[in-house]
RNA sequence: GGAGAGGUGGCAGAGUGGUCUAAUGCGCGGGUUUGCUAAACCCGUGAUCGGGUAACCGAUCCGCAGGUUCGAAUCCUGUCCUCUCCGCCA
């Protein structure tokens, strides 16, 4: 949510900005009845201030004197319950709108409608593989080997789900670990989050729980929501905070299961464990102060970066189009891994993202923080990103360490959290 | 899940319908006194929103949301959280 003072003192560069990203919203609308509701403000309080007044001097009111103020107190009193009514109704309209407006995007972020116009900004420093035979897909290895089981998960739970087994649970077991210990290296404190978080809580966080088009599982007869990521939860674990400006930056590192509906998004593009309902995911978040935000948002796409290279896995990054960050991001960097079984040859797929989202989480959240000497407090800046996303970190794993034989071979920096080096030659399983 | 107790300013804690729209203490800031520090004494001490060039003025805030009343920290309803005990359970 932007502050609404910085709404009516910009509107033309929050209209264009709604347009650069794609997001409608009737900011002029808004103009105006923020217009319209100050002024009843105002009236509300007069009436409120002489309601006051009237009250004060009741105590030694004689009965006739009483009389006549209780009846003048009356009158004030629905008058202002008039006023009062008019000025709520129309500043829930004017939150409807507001909560709709998007964040601001950064200046260097591409402008374009859709993920066409994302930029290719750098290349990780693997390069891409060459094979003296044809890639398989991660999921025909992954039958093979009854390392993935979709069969299973749809008969249990349903389409779109799915069981690990074998090999593959260790190999899940030691990205996690090597994605944490790498984070707590470097400062992250490692979380466990609860999977399941307040629709005011995914709310804050720009998320839509309810409703026809919605990527959420939510709870019947209750306000509970499963997460689709844990930047739910390490966003609304300090909602209602106000940190001391010493107590910023804080890094935060969660791992938690992400279960998305993935509502009409099925297609070949999503096969496999590409695009799933549940998956496990170590994530990264920050809060800190908003001239901080920029560097550490470098710093969790170095981290990205880092990984993805410690791993072995080749990758590109790309700076996110206006078009294409959604409503809470200032600016967004997606890791794209090579996945050799993907399309016709090999793709680039989606395998992290990180995001900047300046104070637009942080204001719904009410998370702010006091500068030592300053008066008052403002809001935080929030920022997320991925470390690992296990569903698709297997995939750039089987894929890229795949062998003519169908097994794989373990990436090097992933060998002190396994007992094997080659997975799918049955010598400890 | 059941029973009970409680949530008040940075902290502690009083206040159970109108002389205070929050006492008092601690903490914090300033001052007086004073070799220095300390003590003592005096003054001050929040947030949010709105109006005003400004000094300043007004409204709101006693977990949260409603309600009763001319008037609510105080009464009523709902709800969240904390603590104690019981039950259940990995």
């Amino acid at each position: 949510m932007l502050d609404r003072k910085y709404i009516l003192d910009h509107v033309d560069e929050v209209l264009q900005n709604c347009e650069r990203r794609g997001v409608p919203a009737d900011v002029t609308g808004l103009v105006s009845k923020e217009k319209e509701r100050r002024e009843l403000l105002q009236e509300v309080e007069r009436l409120n201030a002489e309601s006051n007044a009237t009250a004060k001097g009741i105590g030694k009111a004689s009965p006739d004197e009483r009389a006549a103020i209780v009846e003048k107190g009356r009158q004030l009193r629905a008058a202002k319950d008039d006023a009062q009514r008019r000025h709520d109704d129309l500043e829930k309209e004017i939150l409807a709108i507001q909560l709709q407006i998007p964040n601001l995007a950064h200046p260097d972020a591409p402008v374009g409608h859709d993920d066409q116009s994302n930029l290719e900004v750098r290349l990780g420093k693997t390069p891409i593989p060459k094979f003296d035979f044809k890639p398989l897909d991660h999921l025909v290895l992954g039958e093979h080997h009854d390392w993935i089981d979709f069969e299973g998960g749809a008969r249990t739970t349903g389409n779109g789900f799915y069981f690990l087994k074998g090999e593959i649970v260790l190999l899940d077991l030691a990205l996690q670990q090597f994605a944490v210990n790498q984070l707590v290296q470097r400062g992250f404190i490692p979380t466990m989050t609860p999977d399941l978080a307040k629709d005011s809580i995914l709310e804050g966080i720009g998320f839509i729980p309810r409703g026809e088009s919605t990527q959420i599982y939510s709870l019947e007869n209750m306000d509970l929501s499963l997460i689709g990521t844990a930047e739910i939860t390490l966003g609304g674990l300090y909602a209602g905070k106000t940190f001391d400006e010493s107590e910023l930056p804080l890094r935060l590192c969660g791992i938690s299961h992400c279960y998305r509906t993935e509502a009409g998004a099925a297609g070949r593009a999503s096969r496999g464990l590409y695009r799933v309902h549940q998956f496990t995911k170590v994530e990264m978040f920050a809060y800190t102060l908003p001239e901080q935000s920029d560097a550490i948002h470098q710093e969790l796409l170095e981290i990205e970066c880092d990984l993805f290279d410690a791993l072995g896995i080749p990758y590109r990054v790309v700076d996110t189009a206006t078009g294409d960050l959604g409503g809470p991001a200032y600016r967004k960097y997606d890791l794209e891994a090579w996945m050799p079984g993907r399309g016709e040859a090999g793709e680039y797929g989606e395998v992290t993202s990180t995001s900047n989202c300046t104070d637009y989480q942080a204001r719904r959240l009410n998370v702010r923080y006091k500068k030592e000497g300053e008066k008052g407090t403002r809001f935080v800046h929030t920022l997320n990103g991925t470390a690992i996303a296990l569903s698709r970190a297997l995939i750039s794993v089987l894929e890229n360490y795949q062998q003519a034989d169908k097994t794989v071979k373990v990436p090097e920096a992933l060998k002190p959290y396994l007992p094997f080096e080659v997975m799918g030659t049955a010598s400890i399983l």
